[in-house]
DNA sequence: GAGCCCCTTCCTGTATACAGAAGGTGGGCA
DNA sequence: TGCCCACCTTCTGTATACAGGAAGGGGCTC
């Protein structure tokens, strides 16, 4: 139970804010996201309440919420606990990122953006580049993350830009669960500027390419092992019983 | 307020069914689906409490999860109401499922699914024929919701699988509201079959078009005119003032 | 010494009470 | 007669109480 969440969101109540169940989303939210809450971690309904200052009707909202954008498991009469994407589930939502954000882009190159929209993109990944230059990794993921949010809120299909809006949110988590811990940043330089080039460029199909090829290096860059189950414990110990 | 409707799940629960919010959650879902919740419809949380005979709590907790599935519309300090898509949200929908489900289907025929599957497929379409045969509009949009629903749920990618079961939803009602009132049927003879002869014969590109070109029809027999907004009513009576 | 069972404790499921917001209706006023 | 304001009804927001289920620990038995 991490107190240093607690605490923060504790100074952030007595500052004034104003607590209700969104409140409490966007913060679980943020802290699954920059993983101060790791995967697997129990979020009592009491404890939450105590710690937003409300009860726990409004926790309970909260969490269902939650559970419905796939941040939290919610299992009858079992406490709530931060989401564990299996291997098998990230490569699916890699996936399933892929071909709606390859839309999403291709939509947005065809049908042009504004100048100033491509100008708010284009300083976000030049802020992007300037945060991995000084090593700060945090303000780097939270630079790249505005470029994809931004994206989903600009979808001309709106439908499309809410799957994706959830789609980033669940790639964004299981990057942080399976990044390899070797590696220091997951920056893969020039993705960014050559994405924002062909939507420039109107060219769809090149703007749909380069979000695949962006995601698929991105994937490639996790480690996303044969997975621990069952089977490969009968497997490892065959023969080795005395039957 | 549909008293056939509040009937209907009184004589349910006579019957002994065990009432929580996933059966709330299914039973409202059904009834928008088949129309006898119209869109636009109040639903309160002490009337849904009575006719279900559970307390708002749990009343409280179905409309969440509702309208996270987008089949209501929950504002601050307002009665849920059955949603009622634009249709600008009617056509992003479809776009949105044709590339969802487009992709399920071609992941499904290049990777081949069990003979058993697809008899069961076959049974639906062939048994959606019958309906359509005898003028059982009901029994028909049945079998041909159970043969996308049935996709969804074989799709090799879950993440797809599920938002394809959300959009199918999302489809079905506003086919019910957009439907011209001269259509007796939305009824493509032929479609379900193509789209099935190309699962069965591993052509994963022509199970997308399969797919796109039955979508692109169904979309094109609504009754998707110009909407009405304030910029018409300007336009209409442009030149007719004193000014 | 190991395994099993019971008990305790924690936590969720559900109902209910009270406060406040929204919207409709009626009366009063110009 | 038309408009506006105040009241009242209805409904949601939130807190709280009580009941039941799940998990963990300690003690008992084999």
């Amino acid at each position: 139970m991490s107190h240093s969440w607690k605490a923060g969101v504790e100074a952030a109540i007595r500052a004034g804010e104003r607590i209700s169940d969104p409140y409490i989303v966007e913060q679980v939210r943020q802290a699954v996201l920059s993983q101060r809450l790791p995967p697997g971690t129990r979020l009592p309904e009491v404890a939450l309440g105590e710690i937003f200052g409300v009860s726990r009707s409004v926790v309970r909202r909260a969490l269902t919420r939650l559970a419905a954008e796939h941040v939290i498991d919610q299992r009858p009469n079992q406490v709530a606990r931060v989401r564990s994407p299996s291997v098998e589930e990230t490569r699916e939502t890699f996936a399933a990122r892929r071909l709606v954000e390859g839309e999403v882009a291709a939509l947005l190159a065809g049908r042009g953006l504004q100048p100033g929209v491509l100008d708010e993109l284009e300083r976000e990944a030049q802020a992007e580049v300037e945060a991995h230059g000084r090593g700060d990794e945090t303000a780097r993921i939270a630079h790249s993350l505005a470029i994809h949010h931004r994206l989903a809120a600009l979808s001309p299909n709106r439908v499309l830009g809410a799957m994706l809006t959830d789609l980033v949110l669940r790639t964004s988590i299981v990057i942080a669960l399976y990044k390899r811990p070797t590696l220091a940043s997951c920056f893969l330089e020039g993705d960014h500027p050559r994405l924002l080039a062909a939507l420039a460029g109107g060219d769809a199909e090149g703007a749909r390419r380069a979000i695949e090829a962006h995601l698929a290096s991105l994937e490639a860059l996790l480690d996303l092992g044969p997975r621990e189950e069952e089977a490969d414990l009968r497997a490892i110990f065959a023969g080795v019983t005395t039957s």
